[in-house]
DNA sequence: AGTGAATCGAACCGATCGGTTCGAATTATT
DNA sequence: AATAATTCGAACCGATCGGTTCGATTCACT
């Protein structure tokens, strides 16, 4: 399973697109190799985990010599860390930008936890995170780092966000951190194990993710919501009824 | 690191207890030893994962000779296959009990989600857990498993207590199953994923995860509780001070 | 005391691991 | 055309892997 001497993916040749870029071949740091190296990475990283990848399954996939990995990273782990950091960044990326907009405060709550939901239990994220969970035994550093840049401070925006609702007196929260926490994990409910465990082998349906969300945002508002909340609720209603 | 002779672990000799059974060394499976070379496993798979642990490991921490584990186990999946079956058993046992007592609903929700939440923080299931989700890329049908007959019939129990709640009149739920995900859910909100990230590397104090528990079945009763359950929330109160 | 099952311990197997080395080939620059 | 940097590919290293084999030993039972 080793010995095939299939090497195809090399005809893809990044190496142009590197020497198109215009830049001389960089001092043992071409940032397009380095990203065809780590693109390799992380197809066998996240599909097989840390342990069972080997460099030469990566050598192969990347379609890049073992002795030019070692030239862009001291060793496997540092190859690893590098990819994660990678991950984490595209994971999260814009997953906060629901909260950005300014309408009704049920609606954006629904809408950025879908996203939130979405994401969180797609397939390469679900694979993502039990390669970091499945290391963070001996790797403990990288998992904390994984959670603290990526999760943490999507907590952090969502407190913001929260706290700009008790400004306007929509919401009553003894404990916004807490409150946080909650509310994300109102929106992954049911899911999130599921899916990390592989009881779910399937991706949650939109509906299916939309229905707990909005079940999530009820608890949510029931719990904290005040009554200025509920009469502009009653309000909207109203007209959007009339109209 | 491989190359000590340290055998001292055999002095425990678990066989004496194993002869002292009565029964004769039975046919290829005493479970005395069985469960000799189980507990062995249980300490290097736990703590170093499917992959990064050895039957080498196994052999010496277990005070078993490597033939003897293949007398038992076919190989190293396998092995891995019945402790965490082992494992799962033990996580899950008597967690639901505190369903059992007829106290006051609020009462037995903060005891149940105490209990959780302690549970599946706890340092040794954590580890057990990041194992299982380790393999849960190679391993599908294990992850999926643990998660069925672990919280998956801890989820059933929980359905059936909040059923006879709702035949009480005291809660009014439209999906009981969701309901139940999102009491669970809000119990070990914020400490699950902390812990599974090794963010988090201290164990939750009982302090925190009782604040914690209180704050979501404050939520959860918010949400989902009756005005029935409000008024005999206010005589017991009403009782209790006056007492 | 003798028998047979069960275990031990250690050598052994082929394979693969992460990582290194090096000459040949490729490339952009001068 | 010559030069310097970079990569390739393949051989190679020592170590370790999961798993097998087998003679020596231990033990329970007769």
């Amino acid at each position: 399973m080793d010995g095939d001497k299939d090497l195809t993916g090399k005809e893809g040749h990044e190496l142009l697109d590197s020497l198109r870029r215009g830049g001389r071949p960089a001092a043992g740091q071409d940032p397009v190799k380095r990203k065809q190296i780590i693109d390799g990475a992380r197809r066998v990283f996240i599909n097989m985990g840390f342990d069972a990848a080997s460099m030469n399954d990566i050598t192969r996939e990347a379609g890049v010599s073992k002795g030019t990995i070692y030239v862009y990273f001291q060793n496997k782990e540092e190859l690893f860390e590098a990819l994660i950091e990678e991950e984490r960044g595209e994971i999260f990326r814009n997953m906060y930008e629901a909260l950005e907009n300014r309408d009704d405060l049920r609606v954006t709550l629904v809408r950025f936890g879908i996203a939130l939901a979405t994401k969180i239990t797609s397939a390469k994220v679900i694979l993502a995170q039990r390669t970091v969970i499945g290391v963070s035994d001996r790797i403990p550093e990288l998992g904390a780092r994984f959670y603290e840049r990526g999760p943490r401070r999507g907590h952090a925006r969502l407190v913001e966000f929260l706290e700009a609702a008790i400004g306007k007196g929509l919401l009553t929260v003894a404990d916004v951190d807490l409150a946080a926490y909650q509310f994300t994990d109102l929106c992954m409910s049911k899911f999130f194990r599921q899916c990390l465990f592989a009881y779910r082998t399937e991706v949650p349906s939109n509906d299916e993710i939309g229905y707990v969300v909005r079940s999530g945002v009820d608890v949510f508002l029931k719990a904290y919501g005040t009554e200025k909340l509920a009469a502009l609720e009653q309000q909207n209603k109203a007209s959007g009824k009339e109209a």
